[in-house]
DNA sequence: CCAAGCCGTATTTTCGAAAATCATATCCTT
DNA sequence: AAGGATATGATTTTCGAAAATACGGCTTGG
């Protein structure tokens, strides 16, 4: 009966209803993207044993969901490693971003109705309130990363097709490591604010010819910030 | 030394280095697209562990790595069964297909060298071959899905993104069940064979819209195929 | 000195039993 | 008799031990 649901004494904590495997999975999603896990790191069981306090079998079934969304890298045999990074993976992954992102924010704009409006300014205006916190540093920030996924899932999330919006969100995070890789190395951030802010209202004023080379111009600059700033990293590997 | 590594006497041959979850994956996405498992069905593993012969963990990552593909559905904690089929589905995957495949068409077109245009008539010579044996049923001939498969993989594999490429596959996975899926109550095929000619010349001759359009009416008219003729089998789930 | 084969160790992969969770039928209470 | 709690059986989920495989150093023969 004193067992409430976040009884968050310590890591044992799991929400109702889901796996331990499903928990372990968004975990470690989350220390990959965020480059706690360096990219082409030996992800050796012992240790992920002792870090996330599960067995084997439960370890591998999280480490075969994220190679599956290309965070991990399966070498049949001799074990797992976080996936690598190269200059060549992170084209292919702006390309595909901005070919499905600019797709999908036309759907959006032409079918987004009044929650879809709501969504976009709501998440927009969180993501601001938190960029004053720290405006040096966003990305140093989980709950900035969070409200900016949020707002750049919301934009799209009106476009009614389920199977391209979980393909976005695939790229999505691969691209979001990417940004982490090279956020230590970057002098100061460019005026994203503004950036959210202009794509915001071409959206909502259902200008899809606008928001599109917005979008692709926010993706584009970004991934060029990437290979500028993280070239010691992704030319070595 | 008796032993080579084809002792296909039953079961348990297994590739040499490659792991026992990554041959079961691959024979559920083998049954499952073929409908050998029908969409919806539950997925026990007291069932799987029999047909299989393997322990529950090893089940469960094929499962978990099927899941990620759209092929399966895990329910948590009620375990999984196969993904449903639906309308919705059905136009989401036709319309993702035609959005991603267009374009590395186009890519393939302009980036193609010599081995790429072999590669492309090889595998159409031999889809042909294979029609021949049996021309009214060529879905029910395993060798014939298998050369389908690589004809439309050698046309597209010159564009120079396995990250796309990988998206593509998975969608031609899902896509290929619902042909399947209405194989049996389709009256007569149309002439695919005349179609994959035709795209075949389109691209070997360098001419990217008409290779474009011809992909597109093929990928769309097949769909319109399976909601006609499986329309029992949308409506009901 | 080098190459090739072999052995011991480190690590992954697989298994089946045990724990946890869910679904169903049963039994109270009102 | 209806509604709700509870026990029971079926099924999934998790665990750690055991088997399989890869890695690295060592020896041996040329």
């Amino acid at each position: 009966m004193t067992e409430t649901m976040s009884d968050s004494a310590i890591r044992p904590r799991k929400e109702f209803g889901k796996t331990i495997a499903a928990d372990v999975t968004h975990r470690l999603r989350e220390e990959i993207i965020a480059c706690g896990l360096a990219p082409g790191e030996p992800l050796r069981f012992d240790v992920l044993r002792e870090r996330f306090g599960v067995s084997f079998t439960t370890l591998r079934e999280a480490l075969t969901a994220l190679t599956a969304e290309g965070l991990v890298d399966a070498q049949e045999q001799r074990g797992f490693r976080v996936a690598p990074v190269s200059r060549q993976d992170l084209v292919e992954v702006t390309d595909a971003r901005v070919l499905i992102e600019v797709e999908l924010i036309r759907r959006a704009i032409e079918r987004g109705n009044d929650d879809w409006e709501i969504a976009v300014i709501s998440t927009l205006h969180r993501l601001k309130r938190i960029e004053q916190r720290d405006p040096e540093h966003p990305l140093r920030d989980p709950e900035w990363n969070i409200a900016h996924r949020q707002f750049h899932q919301a934009l799209v999330s009106a476009c009614g097709s389920a199977t391209l919006l979980a393909i976005r969100a695939e790229l999505f995070d691969r691209a979001e490591r990417y940004r982490h890789l090279s956020a230590n190395f970057r002098p100061r951030p460019r005026d994203k604010a503004g950036e959210h802010q202009a794509i915001m209202q071409a959206a909502i004023s259902r200008n899809p010819d606008l928001a599109v080379q917005l979008i692709e111009t926010h993706i584009r600059s970004t991934a060029d910030n990437v290979a500028t700033y993280a070239a010691h990293l992704l030319d070595t590997e």
